[in-house]
DNA sequence: TATGTTAATTTAAACGTTTTAAAAGAGGGA
DNA sequence: TCCCTCTTTTAAAACGTTTAAATTAACATA
């Protein structure tokens, strides 16, 4: 049905090689009959198969990204920047999104063995994708390069890791809200590496941490909101709290809002990720800045560079980003 | 460096076409070889080419999305569910962001021309694209089906549309303002058939329209904020506002709040799309509600029935869904 | 013994490119 | 005429599958 190399050769009373070749840009055929051959597959309008092509050249042009799902702002952000950046070198993007589970994640490391792809990014959080990690190491020694993001990496010299540095991102949050005047801290989402970094400024600060006020919820709105409903329930209330990431930040304020809880009169509630929402949501969110857009960059620009066989720095082999405290409205001081 | 069939047929001491059928389950090789094969080729860890089947197969098991951007709630929650339904069908989805660009759908087009996609959805919207149309009735002439989501057809009988009935939800938003006691009402953002069924309402109930009441803005939360600056300066404001979708109204609340401006208290703020935040937002927003999940999973599946060969019945080739109003926190009687 | 039947396996072509090595053609000089 | 060089074109292999058709082997039937 298409046009074929060999419809054109037929056309022109060329053979087929020569065809590829003056497409191609070849010096090595003549000028006129390059013209000529140019003009047949523009006006039979030829687009050269892309899989047959890929079966010889052996690279596809295309990468693979691997997220939890896109209807997250921070992963969709994230994408979003990785496909720009790829798209500019002529690359393009399949998407696979897991939904938290495991068994995705295998189906596609599968398809990405298969050829489908030059390289592959992976962006899944959760500590039963760790189990793929020898899966991952084998894609990459059959010459498929990938990068984590935000993701724990296994040989920093077989794959490159970029990160934000959210344990201090967590730091930063607590330690801001200390630093109002707030005793009684809580956190909120599971994350070992953030709830370290929660807890290293409250023992910088001679704080102790009650087990009550860690929340471990499930990290979205939804999560947000029951513990939000939690907390408002309580006698004692926690003067502060520190939520894994923005979208759960948004949920608790919701949820303190509805129960008449006033933030942050009575509460200062604090994100991390900086999400687009946070500064139009209402109060507007204070939140640690995770440069998402640039993380998304620096690993598609470092996946580009091993797909074309360029090695890389040291720096580039662990590079992580600094975070930034954004003071906005649902914190104040005590 | 990967393994392929004829390394497992070596290995096996059979042909290479035995190894193929054997794979394949075909019942015309023994079951003793077959068994002996299939053990090889765990042992050796293999994965067919994916990029050779293609070749011969004609089919890549893989379907384009077009969308104008994943960083937005409607787009990803579409994109979302377009793979959920497809991935159950083993099918990938390559996602195809055009930033609202034009040229960046040409691209995509040709990409898909090229073979790298069994079928394409467009759910880009703009008048520009509008010019691709004959291009993309080409990708289906030459057997690659397409289905459009919120895009206006070209000839329902090459390419599906499934729609939901947005003028009826403009209607539907502007119906209810005016029932509860609104005289003056102002629109936000740039959709002619969503101002059409604005228009419509007021109409029924003889009210008109001034021409300061519309508000051709950008479609996002940033396009929604100048909107909301600008009513909030006016000397006399309108009682309610229609909002494209619920991002722009998110932006408008957010200004007319920071002007002092009591939402719904002073004005009624309406969305249409219903995405999750609305719920979440405060004031919760009252919006019209989209059934975005349903109309990917729909697109998906007449997308893949064509893939298929199957055929359509009338109501697939023009398929469209209801809306349906969801009062929430933003709007309140006069 | 010849013939037919069935089951298992293999050969070979096909998919649409790219690319290397070889062939063909055109001049030019001796 | 022969040989050399240079330019242009072509043949053919390769990429890794699938699959229709051909082959082979084993065995039963007449």
């Amino acid at each position: 049905m298409a046009v074929t190399l060999n419809d054109i050769a037929r056309k022109a009373g060329v053979s087929l090689a020569t065809v590829s070749l003056a497409l191609n840009g070849s010096d090595k055929v003549n000028k006129d009959t390059k013209i000529r051959i140019k003009e047949i597959a523009d006006q039979l309008n030829y687009v050269p198969n892309a899989r047959a092509r890929a079966l010889v050249k052996k690279s596809t042009k295309t990468i693979g990204l691997v997220i939890p799902e896109v209807v997250n702002p921070f992963f969709a952000e994230l994408a979003q920047s990785i496909k720009d950046y790829v798209r500019s070198q002529n690359f393009n993007v399949i998407l696979c999104s897991t939904d938290y589970e495991s068994e995705e994640e295998l189906r596609y490391i599968n398809m990405f063995r298969s050829g489908q792809v030059d390289g592959a990014i992976f962006a899944c959080v959760g500590d039963m994708m760790a189990q793929h990690n020898d899966l991952i190491i084998k894609l990459v020694e059959e010459n498929i390069p990938v990068v984590y993001v935000d993701r724990d990496g296994v040989d920093h010299d077989l794959i490159p890791v970029v990160k934000s540095d959210v344990y201090h991102a967590a730091y930063q949050a607590a330690d801001y809200l200390i630093s109002l005047g707030h005793q009684e801290l809580a956190f909120a989402g599971q994350s070992v590496e953030r709830l370290n970094g929660f807890k290293s400024a409250l023992m910088k600060h001679g704080l102790n941490l009650k087990e009550e006020n860690i929340y471990y919820d499930y990290l979205k709105m939804e999560g947000g909101y029951t513990v939000g409903e939690k907390i408002a329930a309580r006698e004692n209330k926690p003067e502060a709290v520190v939520c894994l990431n923005d979208e759960m930040a948004i949920g608790v304020i919701q949820a303190l809002i509805a129960e008449k809880v006033k933030v942050p009169a009575e509460i200062s509630v604090i994100g991390i990720d900086n999400i687009k929402m946070a500064n139009f949501y209402n109060p507007s969110l204070t939140t640690v800045n995770i440069p998402v857009s640039q993380m998304g960059e620096k690993a598609a620009e470092i996946l580009l560079k091993r797909i074309s066989g360029q090695s890389l720095s040291p720096r580039e082999k662990f590079f992580i980003f600094p975070t930034e405290l954004v003071i906005r409205d649902s914190s104040r001081k005590a």
